[in-house]
DNA sequence: GCAAGGTC
């Protein structure tokens, strides 16, 4: 008997059906001489430190480094504190008999570095010494199936990718406990002051824009507005220059050949500017994307978001949501007009539905090159009944952008008119020439609503038009704003981006910090711990997250270019490089951090009352 | 009591 084992039942359901294995049994299905099995994602972790001997919380401990990291089964909270979490036990239970029985094992978990992590950490928790092959495929059509199971490769192909992911494992664990163990002992402070190389980073990242926003100067500029009249339709233009003072602006104010002044004739058109601008439709979303969507439309947290989500995948509706991916191959295209069929009855978008059955679909979005473990987020075309309000509205932004990513372009006028009266000025104005992808949710850009739909007269160079009304404007300058959470995922994706190391920075450029899985869960933490809270829709520290904020910003663990520095070196491993030498530069920094953070806890202790 | 990673 074959056993497959994938990373999670549904695509262990996935295979069956291309098999035609029917038959379903407890923790597993069988059929056609195959047995396919599955994991929840991580099953094991690393040994919490008890399990080493370190007990308590206590400075002698520290820096704890176990000689050999143990594997334990994932934990749950009950009545009587974090328990082994019973439906792991009793799946891991299937798996191990399931192995015992089996010929060969066919590791069907995602493609990549967790996706072998994760049976890894199975094989040898339960000491298994079977051969195994392994199915490496990045989307889940039945072509892609079949043709990946033709071209199983050896297990063993995979050590090198297994080693960089147990290195990225234990560094988090050895940075990540001892570091906050140190901390949190030396502070006094009897709460948890936890640090890590996700976590840390961010917090640094939502407390150096509340500092930059706080300390903000607004510097306060001039400029001059005419409003000018063409055959009854009133327009406005503003002066190319900004001035610092209100003299200067008023010496510009004072050459306007304004009406009042009597000038009949005042703004002369110099130059008129009109020019299409095709805007192409937005690519499908990822589960960023669709976080950030969420928060801007509805205010939804990304934990919220994604666990709505959660339920509409369950419920067979939407495709994978942890995917950070935006785009899907060509097998999956060719089932896009069918699936845009489904919507054509949809109260808000059958129209649009309808329409893009007869238009050629834009293919912005199609690229197998881009898809990673999963492909963008789709509907499945499933009926949808009895959503919550809250599920339904993520339904429809996933449908939405479907529509939306396939529609034609957007294409606006964008007019320019430089009028001359005593100095320059510009009036310029964005009409929607025709909708395009934009017809699916027919509404004005919130961040562009003023440039957006201001339609200007048709008015010819060498014109001159009365100028009926002239004012000073009082602007000042804007500070960044505060991160919330859409700006803060997207922060999370682009970190790195800006490292000045180009090693470091290549290392990143498809990672970011953290995963799309996990960041929801690190703003979570973060709030947990009170080093942040939400403040209306923004992120804002707390006195406890800028005090953590001020010891730790200058050391590597608050920046981003550490997961920089690891994932170039455990790139280097997957490729072969040395495990050893990595693990033993971990263990040096390790102990540095914890040296430093049990020094720096002091400035974090209340002080004490002096009689 | 603690990391980051995955998932139901």
């Amino acid at each position: 008997m074959k056993v497959i084992i994938a990373e999670k039942p549904s695509v262990a359901r996935e295979i069956a059906r291309v098999f035609g294995a029917t038959v379903k049994k407890d923790g597993y299905i069988e059929g056609k001489g195959y047995t396919f099995t599955w994991a929840f994602g991580h099953l094991l972790q690393l040994a919490p430190p008890q399990e080493y001997g370190y007990y308590g919380w206590s400075v002698q401990n520290l820096p704890m480094l176990p000689a050999k990291f143990k594997l334990s089964i994932r934990k749950v909270k009950s009545k009587e504190g974090m328990v082994d979490d019973p439906s792991v036990k009793k799946q891991l239970d299937t798996i191990k008999s399931l192995f015992d029985e089996a010929t060969e094992i066919i590791v069907a978990t995602d493609a990549g570095r967790e996706g072998e992590l994760i049976f890894r950490y199975i094989y040898y928790y339960l000491k298994c010494k079977k051969p195994f092959k392994r199915l490496w495929i990045s989307s889940q059509t039945d072509a892609a199936i079949k043709d990946g199971f033709k071209n199983l490769k050896p297990g063993t192909d995979y050590d090198t990718l297994f080693n960089s992911a147990h290195c990225r494992s234990q560094s988090d664990w050895l940075v990540g406990m001892n570091a906050t163990q140190a901390l949190s002992l030396s502070s006094g402070t009897r709460s948890v002051l936890s640090l890590g190389r996700v976590q840390t980073p961010t917090l640094a990242m939502i407390c150096s824009r509340y500092l930059e926003n706080k300390n903000f100067v607004p510097q306060i500029y001039f400029q001059v507005a005419i409003q000018l009249d063409k055959d009854g339709q009133l327009f406005r233009a503003i002066s190319a220059e900004s001035f610092k003072s209100k003299e200067d602006a008023q010496i510009i104010l004072d050459r306007v050949e304004d009406v009042t002044g009597g000038f009949a004739n005042g703004g002369h058109i110099f130059s008129v500017e009109a020019k299409p601008r095709k805007e192409p439709p937005p690519l499908l979303h990822d589960l960023s994307s669709l976080q950030q969507e969420a928060n801007k439309r509805k205010g939804f947290t990304a934990d919220q978001t994604l666990s709505l989500l959660q339920n509409l995948y369950e419920s067979k509706l939407v495709t994978y949501p942890r995917t950070g991916s935006r785009y899907i191959g060509d097998d999956v295209f060719a089932g896009v007009p069918t699936l845009i069929e489904k919507f054509t009855g949809h109260a808000d978008f059958g129209k649009q539905a309808t329409f893009l059955l007869s238009a050629k679909l834009n293919k912005r979005s199609v690229n197998a090159k881009k898809v990673t473990d999963h492909h963008a987020i789709l509907p499945t075309g499933e009926k949808a009944y009895q959503l919550t309000p809250d599920q339904q509205a993520v339904y429809d932004m996933v449908v939405g952008r479907m529509l939306e990513a396939f529609h034609q372009e957007c294409v606006k006028e964008i007019t320019k008119i430089v009028v001359q009266s005593g100095a320059k000025f510009t009036a310029s104005g964005t009409v929607i020439s025709s909708a395009g992808w934009r017809a699916v949710f027919n509404e004005v850009d919130e961040e562009k609503k003023d440039e957006e739909n201001t339609s200007l007269p048709k008015v010819k160079k060498g014109e001159d038009l009365p100028i009926t009304n002239k004012a000073i404007l009082e602007k000042q300058t804007k500070p960044k704003p505060f991160y919330n959470e859409a700006s803060l995922l997207k922060a999370l994706e682009t970190a790195g981006k800006e490292i000045d190391d180009e090693e470091l920075r290549y290392a990143m450029k498809d990672s970011g910090l953290g995963t799309p899985a996990t960041r929801a869960s690190i703003i979570e933490t973060l709030i947990k711990r009170d080093y942040i809270k939400r403040e209306k829709k923004n992120l804002i520290p707390t006195e406890t997250g800028l005090s953590v904020y001020g010891v730790v910003k200058e050391q590597q663990i608050a920046q981003a270019e550490l997961t920089g520095n690891w994932e170039k070196r455990l790139e280097e491993i997957r490729s072969g490089a040395s495990v050893t030498e990595f693990q033993q530069e971990i263990q040096n920094y390790t102990r540095a951090i914890t040296r430093e953070m049990l020094k720096a806890g002091a400035s974090l202790r209340a002080p004490k009352i002096v009689m």
